[in-house]
DNA sequence: AAAAACCTCACTAAAATGGTCACGTTTTCG
DNA sequence: CGAAAACGTGACCATTTTAGTGAGGTTTTT
């Protein structure tokens, strides 16, 4: 039940762009170096990133990449499911191609297995970058009114 | 995010047990056919399990295996940890063997992957084989209702 | 004593994972 | 212009995990 260092890498190089500010793009170097990934399999992830449409870029000096859409309209489970693949326990649940059980009427564990991909869903499809952002915004101030206030 | 085939062929293997009535033990060779596992992997498995403390074996003709608990006391999720290592999608959430995460104060996405984490918990951990067993037997009862009442 | 069943433990082929390397193309700036 | 900065492409590779298989041994029942 885990994620890949790549679905990883590829999250925390989308938050990266999604915090930076601005219109201006943000280089690979910098990615690399803020959410410390080895500079060359991000350029890698970054081409996948691009192809699946989820970011822009620029070459030349001066270019880097940007997000292609708002963060607050990109959600933790679309990049999830790009890189790694649909998000399901066993392949029958999956949601965009559901293998076909080889027990007749459907195995002992259809429905559990059901259940556990909806559970799933219902945190990883309804967190945006935006949320995430928010969330440690308001997570670094309250570390700050510890000490300060 | 999806379960080894080995953590699938376990769970299986212990559901056959729970429906197994009586206190005789079940052969492998019938876990085997009754839930389609590959018998040399299937023992394996058992006694893999069987290190775990969740079955017990007789040897011998007239041998085989029975669980260890009762199935209401045994959960899914027992199993599949035991099988497939900690349910966590990354490992600084686990519970069990929590890995230090590389960013001082905590990666932006570490209230993320709890809350994924505890999804999936609440579901498996919280499904005892009985409850399986009781599941289908309704379904069932179900399916017989649409066709015969 | 023979047959049925579990036990041990080594072995292996294939796929996934986690990257790296070399070289090429585009863009900007002095 | 020309060099430097940055992204682009495709092959490549070592290690680990996965999904089993095989051979031969031990225990229990009949």
């Amino acid at each position: 039940m885990s994620v890949s260092s790549k679905c990883y890498y590829a999250l925390r190089a989308i938050y990266a762009l999604a915090e930076h500010p601005g219109p201006e793009p943000l280089k690979i170097a910098d990615i690399a170096e803020r959410q410390l990934i080895p500079i060359r399999f991000l350029e890698v992830i970054l081409t996948q990133l691009k192809g699946g449409g989820f970011v822009q870029s620029r070459r030349g000096a001066e270019g880097g990449y940007r997000l292609a859409r708002p963060a607050d309209q990109l959600t933790v489970g679309e990049i999830m499911r790009y890189i790694d693949g649909p998000i399901a326990p066993v392949d029958c649940v999956s949601q965009s191609r559901p293998k076909v059980c080889e027990f007749p009427g459907g195995c002992n564990f259809f429905p559990f297995w059901g259940r556990v991909r909806q559970a799933i869903s219902d945190v990883v499809d309804k967190t945006t970058f935006a949320d995430l952002i928010r969330e440690n915004r308001d997570r670094a101030n309250r570390y700050i009114g510890d000490w300060i206030i």
